[in-house]
DNA sequence: TCGCCTCTTGAGACAAAATCTCAACAAACG
DNA sequence: CGTTTGTTGAGATTTTGTCTCAAGAGGCGA
């Protein structure tokens, strides 16, 4: 049950730190995002909360959200054409995310080797890496085989 | 000012090949993409037409955005916090990009290591590269700075 | 513990971005 | 040239997220 303890310490000590108030509100968005696996909405939280008689509105999650991202201890993106998932982080996890954009899908996959070309790429440019997000899109088996067989009679295009 | 030709030819083919028409609006909007230089959204397009007197509709605009899209002629990509934005694809031309979280600026960059490992992660996982898009965020020297003068007192985080 | 100060919350208005509806229009083809 | 059917335009609608501001509650000093 205390499998988020050093989490939840660390948002303690963010809130504090930041002269923020720790709120009955925010510890449960805490607890509602941590014990949800994989990626999530603000409105699927919101409705998950509501479906637990946890009071709390809409503005109320938007904006604590965006506190977790800002601590570290949730990621904010864009993986589908509709709007930011949310997902929980843990300490020293990093991954990044190959999304199909054809059907949605999201595969999560780690790689040593792009992460150190990243970083020099970000160095090169002046970037800093922290919280930083690398993201492919491209579209998955199934969606291949379905946007190539309606087309198997196109002509071949002879440019490049 | 043929400098397009290859590409407008590869659009009239796609769309004859679809047996989807070619219409003056379809034609002006693959000009007006094509005359403009990096990345722009679909309303500042339609503005852009609109100021050449060009009469075309917000519906029209985004509907042909994403056929140029689907032809591979144009990327459509979230690289800032709002909507989506377009940009025309030559042949042969391949470039990602780093944006910056904190105030958006996109810088564009090539990676032929980054490329290789990213064709090996799609393999890896199933997905066809074709059309894939690669999207690196951070945060920019500037931004980091920022970012980092308010919180100089900050506790320094034990963990980890 | 009490009370004050100020940050936070909630409900709904509001804003932004993109899609949908459907009648009028026009490209393609014989 | 006329028919067929995909396409367009104007505005309503949907979706997603932010803003407003009065009411509520956390934190701190006394």
């Amino acid at each position: 049950m205390m499998a988020n303890a050093r989490e939840k310490e660390q948002f303690l000590q963010y809130l504090r730190g930041r002269g923020h108030r720790v709120t009955g509100e925010r510890l449960a968005l805490f607890d509602e995002i941590f014990s949800q696996h994989g990626h999530i909405d603000a409105e699927e939280l919101l409705a998950a909360m509501k479906a637990r008689s946890l009071k709390i509105s809409r503005a109320t999650v938007y904006r604590n959200l965006d506190l977790l991202v800002e601590c570290g201890l949730a990621r904010k993106q864009r993986l589908g054409s509709r709007g930011f998932l949310y997902e929980h982080v843990h300490f020293g996890q990093q991954h990044d995310h190959l999304v199909c954009t054809g059907c949605g899908r999201v595969v999560e996959f780690v790689s040593p080797g792009i992460a150190a070309l990243q970083g020099e790429i970000c160095r090169a440019h002046g970037f800093v890496t922290t919280r930083h997000t690398l993201q492919i899109s491209g579209l998955c088996n199934l969606c291949a085989a379905a946007s190539a067989a309606p087309q198997a009679r196109r002509e071949v295009q002879t440019h490049v």
